[in-house]
RNA sequence: GCAUCCGUAGCUCAGCUGGAUAGAGCAUCUGGCUUCGAACCAGAGGGUCGGGGGUUCGAAUCCCUCCGGGUGCGCCA
């Protein structure tokens, strides 16, 4: 509805610049056309006159009028346009506008909401949690924002890669192996400690039962050497095939595991390092450049490390942004793990996207800066590299903050939180934010009330209009389809709530696009909430007086398509955020919420 | 100290990239089911949009500054 509103306009415009009216200098210029919040200013408004009232030198009243008077609107959309306040144009349209959407969603079917192909490769890369232990609460929001985001930019025409980047190289896989053959001795009698740093979870006791089942006493007899690259096999590949498992449960699903190992065993990173050397970016050095009289906080993980650090050779990232320069090799000339990330990213630019998005958490935000230095050292577009920062969530339990450490040993896998809450309710519950606002994630709230769980609000939007759908069939008034309802039928669609409705379902494919551009799903879920409230306030408000189904054929008709369109609008949306859209709730009964159910009943 | 994110109703959060009278859920109170699903709805109370400046027709939104909180500032990944 909004663009053949925005076309008016834009004619209307370029007639008056015809007429000498307007001089449209620079262009006709940005302004908007939105929803208008009160009933009294009609069904849209736009600010035009008060955008143009600056370089046209008139006031933006007197644009306004030109504009009404001028109006080009050969179609007849408008039944009303009028000026108000500051210079507002106040739109009206006729209902036929409105019953159009009906006709646009029965087109569109599945599809309705979604963006035409733009030809734009998309990258995604997110969860990437180590392969040294299971996917934790840690990762819980960048898993569901990343899926999220992947579908929501599919919807918008992308073709998008989904990608999951495997840290299965470096020091931590060295100590996962460690403890784990450690856990394989024990398994033999050999009596072991633990030390800093190691794994002391239980899954690494898990993994190294997998091990002896598969192979046996043989590498306790082995060298140690052997043994522990055997330990890291079996480790690495155990802990990732439980990471798939849990993503399964999460409904989230990888085009492509990313493998950090391959990219050293395939020779590529040495040659990234060499890269910027032949550059002229670089300088060996005991320390970066410019940063001797940097002051640290002394509790910082950066001065507890200080006298680990040798020098090395530097990259200028400096020069393009990042606070201070960064190593790539160190003193002996072995590469560290930026100096595969970038790496990594390098080859992402040689497959050729147009935008490569990293999802991760607010504790690698200092990341951003040093790889897009690093891809503009190398002469590449780093602005091709975006990224969304999920910030820390806090989850509480009976009032305190629950801590999961791997270090430590408790670790809090996502796989128990889904159980626990339900993959929708889970999966909701960290969509319901912008990614940068820190969140709390209350298992009491979801507990004790989840009869009043939010995803079921949304669901139950959906369900209701099926239920109605069903009930037609049963009434013996069956929806003859979206495809085959007539014009007659429609135009019974004249309540307000109903033209508020439509109005609002015409917004999907903009809010779609608007929630891809800015990587903010959540748009999209507090579209649906908006969207559920008008229905259910329809529903109530007529439920006597002018119900769906009545005993007015024509008008049935009419509002089963009303009901039917909303059904796919939400169908769709939902599966833009990745949950159920169910025909039907599960009944859950009072008993079942509590322990104490046997006292209301009974008495 | 520096970087970065956040601060909106008692609590948890939206606010469509600058628009008209700042919204929702939970919590509290009052109402609403013989008929399409009450997991719902209607209404009430509750706000110096952290404080102060600035930009302009117009600011919760943009800029500056201060206050408060998170995260990071590693040759771990």
């Amino acid at each position: 509805m909004k663009d053949s509103v925005v076309a008016v306009v834009t004619a209307t415009l370029n007639a008056l610049k015809g007429r000498g009216v307007l001089t449209l200098a620079a262009g006709v210029p940005a302004f908007v056309v939105e929803p208008a919040k009160n009933p009294a200013h009609g069904d849209f408004a736009c600010n035009v006159a008060m955008t143009l009232s600056k370089s046209e030198g008139k006031a933006p009243r007197q644009i306004a009028d030109a504009i009404v008077s001028g109006l080009v609107d050969e179609a007849r959309l408008f039944t009303k346009v009028e000026v108000a306040g500051p210079g507002f144009l106040n739109l009206t349209l006729a209902d036929s506008a409105f019953h159009q959407v009906v006709r646009r969603v029965a087109t569109a079917g599945e599809s309705w909401g979604r963006s035409p192909p733009t030809g734009k490769k998309v990258l995604v890369e997110f969860v990437s949690a180590n392969p040294t232990g299971p996917i934790h609460i840690g990762h819980a929001r960048g898993t569901f924002v990343g899926d999220a985001l992947a579908r929501l930019l599919s919807a918008a025409g992308h073709e998008v890669t989904r990608e999951f980047y495997a840290n299965d190289y470096g020091h931590q896989v060295d100590v996962l192996a460690r403890t784990l053959y450690k856990r394989y001795r024990e398994l033999f009698g050999e009596s072991i400690t633990l030390e800093e740093g190691e794994y002391p979870a239980d899954y690494v006791k898990e993994i190294a039962r997998v091990w002896r089942d598969e192979d046996g006493d043989v590498w306790l007899k082995s060298d140690e050497a052997a043994a522990l690259r055997r330990a890291q096999e079996i480790g690495i590949r155990e802990n990732l095939s439980a990471i798939r498992e849990t993503l399964i449960l999460a409904n989230v699903s990888h085009d492509v595991y990313f493998s950090e190992a391959s990219l050293h065993a395939n020779d590529k990173v040495m040659p990234t390092a060499a890269e910027y050397v032949a550059r002229g970016m670089t300088y060996v050095a005991d320390q970066a450049r410019g940063t001797e009289d940097k002051k640290r906080r002394k509790d910082s993980k950066a001065a507890h490390f200080e006298e680990q650090q040798e020098g090395g050779t530097w990259l200028m990232t400096s020069l393009h942004g990042d606070e201070e320069d960064r190593i790539i090799l160190r003193k002996d000339g072995s590469p560290v793990y930026l100096t595969a990330d970038l790496t990594y990213h390098r080859e992402k630019f040689l497959r050729g996207y147009d935008r490569m998005i990293d999802v991760f958490g607010a504790d690698h935000a200092g990341h951003l800066a040093r790889l897009k230095a690093g891809m503009t050292l190398l002469g590449l577009e780093a602005s091709k590299l975006e990224f969304v920062v999920v910030q820390m969530v806090r989850i509480v339990r009976a009032g305190v903050e629950v801590k999961a450490s791997k270090r430590k040993g408790n670790v809090f896998e996502l796989k128990d939180l889904i159980e626990e809450a339900g993959v929708d309710a889970c999966r909701f519950i960290f969509l319901m934010k912008t990614t940068n606002a820190q969140m709390e994630f209350n298992l009491d709230l979801l507990e004790r009330q989840s009869k009043e769980n939010p995803v079921f609000y949304f669901q139950y939007g959906h369900a209701r209009c099926a239920a109605v759908l069903r009930k037609a069939v049963a009434e013996g008034q069956p929806f003859v389809g979206l495809d085959a309802v007539s014009d007659e039928q429609l135009a019974t669609l004249v309540l307000p709530e109903e033209k508020l409705l439509l109005k609002k379902m015409s917004q999907l494919p903009e809010v779609v696009a608007a929630a891809a551009a800015t990587s903010e799903p959540h748009r999209v879920l507090y579209f649906c909430q908006e969207l559920i409230a008008e229905f259910h306030g329809y529903y109530t408000k007529y439920k006597r007086t002018e119900r769906v189904i009545s005993d007015d054929k024509i008008k049935t008709q009419g509002r089963l398509a009303l009901v039917a369109t909303l059904k796919q609008t939400l169908r769709n949306a939902f599966l833009i955020l990745g949950v159920d859209a169910p025909d039907a709730m599960s009944r859950v009964e009072a008993d079942d919420l509590d322990d104490d159910g046997d006292d209301a009943a009974g008495v």
